[in-house]
RNA sequence: GGAGAGGUGGCAGAGUGGUCGAAUGCGCUCGCUUGGAAAGCGUGUGUAGGGAAACCUACCGAGGGUUCGAAUCCCUCCCUCUCCGCCA
C-alpha cells in the first residue's frame, strides 16, 4: 500500500511512477474518496465531541430529573445522525481502503523504462554457454527421465504439474534443499520451517490480495491459502508488531513447498520441470532499515547468485523493467540460469525490494534507537533458489555420454553420490 | 469434537453503565540525591487518524447490537488455558 499523505499530496508523481510499470490505476477515484472521506470524518468527529460532552454533563446531572430528560431527548437526535453517518463514512472508507489496496507500490528511480521481458536489462553474465554440449537435450528427453521424475502417476494422483519425485529424482531435490539451506545459514539468515497455509490478512499484507487472487490455491471449509512462496507466511511472522532497531536488519530462510495455480500458462514453458503446480523453494527474507534496503538487496542478490556458482551454472543477472517487475515490488533483479538442452534462459530467483509496500499492509515497523515514533521498515525477499528449474539445468547441463548426470563437488556429500543415475 | 475458564497499556493487574485512554505495581525516561551506585523522592512514559494550529476523534481480542451514554450488558466469531475424547 502506498503513503496515502503522499497520494494526496503528489498525486502527479504517484501517477507516472504508476505509469512506468504500465498498469491500470484509478488515482482519480482514490483521490475522490480521500477526499469524501476526509469530509465525512470531520462531520462524524464533530457530532461524537458533541455527545462526550453531552455525556459528562448528564453524570452530573441527578438521573430522572427534568434537566437530565431533556437532555436524553436532546442527545437522541444526535446520537440517531452519528449513527447514520457513521454507517456513510464506514462505506466510503472500505471503498477507499479498497482502491489503495488496488494500487501497484512505485518502482525506483533506477529501474529501466520498458514494458514487456524484452525491456529488461542484462546487469551481468557468468560463465560460459559456448563450453556445454551443443547436442544436448531437453531434461525430458533424458532416457529414463520419466523414472525419477514420474508426471504421468503425479498427473493420475492429483493432476498435471504435481509429479513424483523417485529414487534419485526425490534424492537430488532434498539434496538441493539441504544445501540452499546450509548455504543460508551461513549467510546469516535464521532457519524458520514456516506454515504452509496462510489466512486471507496475510495474503493481503504481502500484497498477493487482491492482485493474485486467482493464482492461489484455496481450502474449501477453512479459506486459507496454500503458500505460492515461503515470502508469505515469513514476512507475516512481524505483523502488527514494532521491532527494535537494534535488531535489523533481521534475515530469516524459509523452506516451503510453493504451489500455485499458474492459470494461463502454456507451450513449452510447462514442459517438464520447467513450470510445477507444486515446487520446493528456500526463500529469503530481510526486514531492514529504509535507509540501507537498496545495499541489501544488491547482498540480497549476490547470495542468491553465490548458490549458482557454487553449483557451476552458467547464469545472468536482469534488472528488471517498469512493466515486468510485479505489482508489489520497488526494484527487481531476476537471476536465469542456462540449460543447455532447451538452449534457454530459466528463472530461478528473484529478489526484490518492497520498501514499504508490505510494511504498511503487514503494519511491521521499527522503534527507532533515539525513542521516536516508530517508522515503516523495508522488506525484502529473494529465491535462494527454486528447485525444478536448477535442477533442470543440472540435468541438462551435467549430462554424461553414458546417461548419468554429474553432480558438482557441492552436491556430493549432499546426495551421497557423485553421479545420478537415471537407470 | 465435548465441558469449563479467560482475553484490559512493555509486563502484572484493578475496573460490571456516565466525569475511564483507563487505578495500582513493576519496568523504562529524565531530574534531585550520591565520591559513584543502590535505595528514596519527583517527573514523564501506548498506537493511529483528522486539523495550518489550538485541538479533536478512535482504539480495553474482532465484528455487530441495546442505550442519551459501553472496557462494563446482549449476540456472533477468533484466540489462549484446564479437563475429557481422539489421534501423527
Amino acid at each position: 500500500m502506498l503513503d496515502p499523505k503522499l497520494i494526496r499530496e503528489s498525486p502527479d508523481l504517484v501517477r507516472a511512477a504508476i505509469a512506468k510499470k504500465h498498469l491500470d490505476a484509478d488515482l482519480d477515484a482514490v483521490l475522490a474518496l480521500d477526499a469524501s472521506w476526509r469530509a465525512q470524518l470531520q462531520d462524524v468527529e464533530a457530532l461524537r465531541s458533541q455527545q462526550k460532552a453531552a455525556n459528562t454533563a448528564m453524570a452530573a446531572l441527578p438521573k430522572g430529573s427534568p434537566e437530565f430528560l431533556a437532555k436524553v431527548a436532546e442527545m437522541k437526535g444526535v446520537s440517531a445522525q452519528v449513527k447514520e453517518r457513521e454507517t456513510g463514512l464506514k462505506e466510503i472508507e472500505s471503498r477507499w481502503h479498497e482502491a489503495l489496496l488496488s494500487l501497484p507500490n512505485l518502482p525506483h528511480v533506477s529501474v529501466p523504462a520498458g514494458r514487456t521481458p524484452d525491456d529488461n536489462v542484462v546487469h551481468a553474465t557468468h560463465g560460459s554457454i559456448e563450453s556445454l554440449s551443443p547436442d544436448a537435450v531437453a531434461h525430458w528427453e533424458i532416457p529414463g527421465f520419466e523414472r525419477l521424475f514420474d508426471f504421468a502417476r503425479g498427473a493420475k494422483v492429483t493432476g498435471a504439474g504435481f509429479p513424483f519425485y523417485v529414487g534419485d529424482g526425490a534424492r537430488i531435490v532434498r539434496a538441493l534443499l539441504q544445501f540452499f539451506l546450509d548455504e543460508a545459514g551461513k549467510a546469516g539468515y535464521v532457519e524458520v520451517n514456516p506454515p504452509i497455509f496462510v489466512n486471507a490478512a496475510s495474503a493481503t499484507a504481502v500484497g498477493q490480495l487482491p492482485d493474485k487472487e486467482g493464482q492461489m490455491y484455496q481450502t474449501v471449509e477453512d479459506g486459507l491459502y496454500a503458500v505460492p512462496t515461503a515470502e508469505t507466511p515469513l514476512t507475516n511472522f512481524f505483523r502488527d508488531e514494532i521491532i527494535d532497531e537494534a535488531a535489523l536488519p533481521v534475515k530469516r530462510a524459509g523452506y516451503t513447498p510453493c504451489f500455485r495455480r499458474e492459470a494461463g500458462s502454456y507451450g513449452k514453458d510447462v514442459r517438464g520441470l520447467n513450470r510445477l503446480h507444486q515446487f520446493d523453494k528456500v526463500e529469503l527474507l530481510k526486514w531492514v532499515h529504509p535507509s540501507h534496503s537498496y545495499d541489501e538487496l544488491e547482498k540480497l542478490r549476490l547470495d542468491a547468485e553465490g548458490l549458482l556458482q557454487k553449483l557451476g551454472l552458467p547464469y545472468r543477472v536482469l534488472l528488471m523493467c517498469g512493466g515486468d517487475m510485479g505489482f508489489a515490488q520497488a526494484k527487481k533483479y531476476d537471476l536465469e540460469v542456462w540449460a543447455a538442452g532447451q538452449k534457454r534462459w530459466l528463472e530461478v530467483s528473484s529478489s526484490s525490494n518492497f520498501e514499504t509496500f508490505q510494511a504498511r499492509r503487514a503494519q511491521i515497523r521499527f522503534r527507532p534507537k533515539d525513542g521516536g515514533k516508530p517508522e515503516l521498515v523495508h522488506t525484502l525477499n529473494g529465491s535462494g533458489l527454486a528447485v525444478p528449474r536448477v535442477l533442470a539445468a543440472l540435468l541438462e547441463n551435467n549430462l554424461q555420454p553414458d546417461g548419468r548426470v554429474k553432480l558438482p563437488a557441492v552436491l556430493v556429500p549432499y546426495f551421497g553420490r557423485e553421479e545420478l543415475s537415471f537407470k
